[in-house]
DNA sequence: AAAATACCCATGATATACCATTATTATAAC
DNA sequence: GTTATAATAATGGTATATCATGGGTATTTT
């Protein structure tokens, strides 16, 4: 099981702790650095989250050589300078700074998203709206595409 | 794990020594220079900083252009020149020239700056203020960004 | 000799490792 | 189908190790 799947939704303590989904360790259980990466989604109140992998793909994908091109500068600045590597402890939890929880507005309970090969960290309530939009937003999309097929 | 990532920021001390984050100097840990090479950056008043094994890259990479070229007369004066070995001490502290403090106009404290496969050093004010010009850039491309991100 | 650099050790803050408890889910027995 | 039992996961708290930092002393350099 190697995708990030479901929604689950855990506590936050005192110190900043919280437990990953146990599904989403057991996908990342074949990496050699066993916890997450994480940064700031420049588009949204939410937290990006993958493995060590992916982001080793990232940077392979950025890296041309042409360290001094400006196309690549603004995405490593804000990808690789705004992420940060978060180990699991013995329990499989971690510790999610006040840099990221600021930015997702979590304050007790936090919401991990499956989203195949990422996730993502949200407020509960912040996620429940934002799922809510998206979902009207495809019925308006079918409503427009039925439309069109009807046209046809 | 061989990435660069995240932004620490720690204090340059009366020597003129600064701490490397523990995550970067574990970075380095497999290499056979123990310590940074740093050179000034030619666009930014920030210096670049990265291990021994991706300055050989780099001098590759120049070997291949024409030996007599304009290009690879430039890169070597710019960089190959300019860049210094800096030599961790036992505790996983490096001495910053005043050449480079001055270009990045560095003064009592100091960011690293994760980019993946290398960092750059900055003065805190400086680094606060581009890294935000980044991010408004970086929404402001988030099509193309995204797709990159994707295919990785 | 003076200055710069390398080496060594001390300390406080903070994060990590460890252990105990509670809750939830799955399994088995009745 | 319900209850009992076991297994897994989440949570809470404490001890320990690591890291950044500061200072001292030796060593090299000029």
């Amino acid at each position: 099981m190697t995708l990030f799947l479901s929604t689950f939704i855990n506590k936050l303590d005192k110190k900043g702790r919280v437990s990953v989904p146990a599904s989403f360790r057991l996908a990342l259980s074949g990496q050699t650095f066993q916890g997450i990466v994480a940064f700031r989604s420049y588009k949204l109140p939410t937290i990006e989250g993958m493995g060590m992998d992916r982001m080793q793909r990232l940077s392979d994908s950025v890296d041309q050589l042409d360290l001094f091109s400006d196309a690549q500068d603004d995405l490593t600045a804000t990808i690789f300078a705004d992420s940060q590597m978060l180990a699991f402890d013995g329990d499989g939890r971690v510790i999610l700074s006040q840099h990221l929880l600021d930015h997702a507005h979590i304050k007790e309970m936090v919401v991990f998203v499956g989203r195949g090969t990422t996730f993502q960290i949200w407020n509960p309530e912040a996620f429940e709206r934002h799922q809510q939009e998206a979902r009207k937003r495809v019925q308006e999309k079918q409503a427009t595409l039925k439309l069109r097929a009807d046209n046809a």
